[in-house]
DNA sequence: CATTACCTGCAA
DNA sequence: TTGCAGGTAATG
């Protein structure tokens, strides 16, 4: 479930369920997940400690304990979810939370890639550090974005998956962002228009609240023990729609693939276009 | 900058 | 059997 919607979703979930409860254990059937931390280490450091808060940071999940915070990364197919005590466990179940009401923190994770790791007050990760803009709280303003864009020869829809800039944008919503914004995802970011910045400054806000308004998107038919399920799946304008039409101009969408990664985009309306000078450098049709 | 590694499960 | 999957970090 992990790009910023999905996270956001988990994280309103998890919330009432975790905020002052005590963790009175900890287990883990898969250590890697914790490195360079133990599960020992782990499990002693969040041993009798209060949650405080449960945060989002792009796509981490920060669960504020007494003295200290608990950081998780879904990566590609964590899920994360408080289960009461006697419901059914699933075989992906990876890391368990036991809460002094009986209710047990569960990171269910079939590929294993997401991590936890246990991180004391004052000292934020770098990995957090370098996160970028939060998207649904602060709006980037276009000369800002210009000036990083100018110096950036990558194509845009890879740059959009850049932490480092918004943070919280995935593969998916990468697309439909560039798609809202009628933007071709394999222009370089040092040759978008003045206009086109402007318009993607609008759409990756638009696009993320009106996904996180649906509760994101589930795919591949995932099951969530509380029976809640995103929708906006059936939102989708190009994401997975290659060989169907343009909502917008009744054009083709085509799958590509930048970075090792597919993109989705309108040939027709997302085309490369022309600037008032005549063609674009590295114009691709 | 591009490529690879990290993993498992499912569909083509 | 191969390729692909909502991600990131570590390599050349």
């Amino acid at each position: 479930m992990p790009e910023l919607p999905e996270v956001e979703t988990v994280v309103r979930l998890i919330r009432p369920r975790l905020t002052g409860r005590k963790m009175i254990g900890a287990r883990f059937s898969v250590p890697r997940q914790l490195r360079p931390q133990t599960p020992d280490s782990v499990r002693r450091a969040v041993r009798c400690q209060v949650v405080s808060r449960v945060q989002r940071r792009g796509k981490y999940i920060l669960i504020d304990l007494d003295k200290g915070t608990l950081l998780v990364h879904l990566r590609m197919t964590g899920r994360l979810y408080v289960r009461s005590s006697g419901k059914p466990h699933d075989a992906h179940e990876r890391a368990f939370f036991d809460l002094d009401d009986g209710c047990t923190l569960v990171l269910n994770d079939s590929r294993t890639l997401g991590t936890i790791r246990y991180f004391s007050k004052k000292k934020l990760p770098a990995q957090i550090q370098r996160l970028g803009w939060e998207p649904l709280e602060e709006t980037p303003g276009p000369d800002q974005v210009r000036d990083i864009f100018r110096r950036r020869t990558l194509a845009i829809k890879p740059l959009l998956l850049d932490q480092s800039l918004w943070a919280g944008i995935g593969n998916i919503y990468a697309s439909e962002i560039l798609w809202d914004a009628t933007i071709n995802p394999q222009k370089r970011a040092s040759q978008l228009t003045r206009e086109e910045i402007r318009r993607l400054i609008d759409s990756v806000p638009r696009i993320l609240r009106h996904a996180l308004e649906c509760g994101g998107t589930t795919l591949r038919n995932f099951a969530d023990p509380d029976g809640k399920s995103g929708s906006y799946q059936d939102e989708f304008r190009v994401y997975g729609r290659d060989g169907e039409t343009c909502l917008r101009c009744g054009g083709v969408i085509v799958r590509i693939v930048q970075a090792q990664r597919s993109t989705y985009y309108c040939k027709k309306c997302q085309k490369m276009r022309q600037n008032i000078c005549g063609k674009e450098k590295g114009e691709i049709v």
